[in-house]
DNA sequence: TTTGACAAACTTACACTGTATGTTTTATAA
DNA sequence: TTATAAAACATACAGTGTAAGTTTGTCAAA
């Protein structure tokens, strides 16, 4: 490796992401992620200390993605953050596991909850609710994406899907599975869930639960 | 291996089971419950597809033990499942993971599922909704669970933590979560999300967001 | 200009992993 | 008793993360 293009974490990460992007996180490794580099595979941890600490590394870089406008109120901020997290998170459909089932304090994640929990505080929630608030948005957020990236059928074929597994759901044993997959191949249910639907359940029940006191 | 106590797919998913449930799922390996067993690592590939395979029927064994009553009201029936799951869940940190991002259609999930529909349908819900009811709670359920089985910091520990990492969140990058964290080393605030109350938001939203249709 | 220090690349090696493949043993049915 | 099939066996392969030690290149001080 020549000095002018000498490696550096940024390299790493940078690569790493792209890599992450093409073929997903469990194609991973740092043999093949050295080759890319053209490099061999210790001199990445001249700069990463393992393999869990650049996947950190990985999840913070998308975190950064995630920008939202504080709006004039809380609802409307909270709606336009949820559709971004979902929107970034969808078009990266290996970062939610990492995220979610780790610890992942870099910087650009505590800059988004910061910024988030603010926006609450702003608003009259004290930190109790407020942080009880993310909790349950960014938990629905994250089921959404899951369920939507682990879904083993493509998009607008549900219905077709349905279809195939018309006698998948034995309609003795899971009558309702059965209703559910005769609903979706009739086509009176997409079998889409529906986000903002979602999300609206979440910030309306906010709004009628938690009441906001005067100290924070 | 005597013919008495002969190795049965079985007897693998309940070794798997009390060994994930001392090591945690990233300790087990083929050849580790083959050794657990008596027996080599490949002789368990005759009743096991694979390692995959294997981790889906741990989940699905656990979810087993999902358990929930129909109650007089679609509300009390979806709380008292909610705390079923969190209590399941919590007791066995290894598994919401592999829950939560993977593909589990095993009879147990399938039958969890019925029944969780079926609660919802009969309250007059329709399909979609029911659906999108589901994975709202179900959502909220597991990002609970995951923050709480992630938090590298113990119970009751939180106070103390917060003590620790008094300085960690510098009050001028990050003032709310300095705010936050000091909320914590005061006794404000406990620390720690409120199952119950995120659920009666989950569950508040739902009554006001969602309407019965008449058809399902 | 030479020397010393240090960062960052290198090579080697270890202890694992999941599992494909082929062989041998064992239990049961004919 | 023998044929058949199930299941345990041993071997082997292609990987994995990373510890440990060595060499190289760059730059500052002598």
């Amino acid at each position: 490796m020549s000095p002018a293009n000498k490696l550096s974490k940024e390299m790493i990460i940078n690569t790493a992401f792209d890599y992450v992007n093409q073929y997903g996180l469990e194609k991973l490794s740092m043999r093949k992620l050295s080759k890319k580099l053209h490099v061999r595979a210790m001199s990445l941890y001249n700069h990463v200390d393992n393999k869990d600490d650049l996947i950190v590394e990985l999840v913070d870089k998308l975190v950064g993605y995630i920008q939202f406008d504080i709006a004039d109120t809380w609802q409307e901020t909270m709606k336009q953050r949820a559709r971004m997290m979902k929107h970034v998170l969808m078009e990266h459909p290996w970062a939610t596991k990492p995220l979610v089932s780790g610890w992942n304090i870099k910087e650009n994640y505590l800059t988004f909850f910061d910024r988030s929990l603010g926006s609450l505080l702003e608003a009259g929630f004290s930190y109790k609710n407020s942080d009880q608030i993310l909790l349950t948005i960014n938990a629905y957020v994250y089921g959404y994406v899951l369920r939507m990236v682990n879904f083993p059928i493509q998009e607008d074929d549900y219905q077709s899907s349905a279809e195939e597994h018309k006698n998948f759901f034995d309609q003795n044993i899971y009558p309702h599975l059965w209703g559910l997959s005769e609903s979706i191949r009739l086509g009176t249910y997409s079998g889409k869930a529906d986000f903002d639907l979602g999300l609206d359940i979440v910030l309306n029940g906010i709004e009628q639960t938690i009441e906001k006191g005067e100290e924070k």
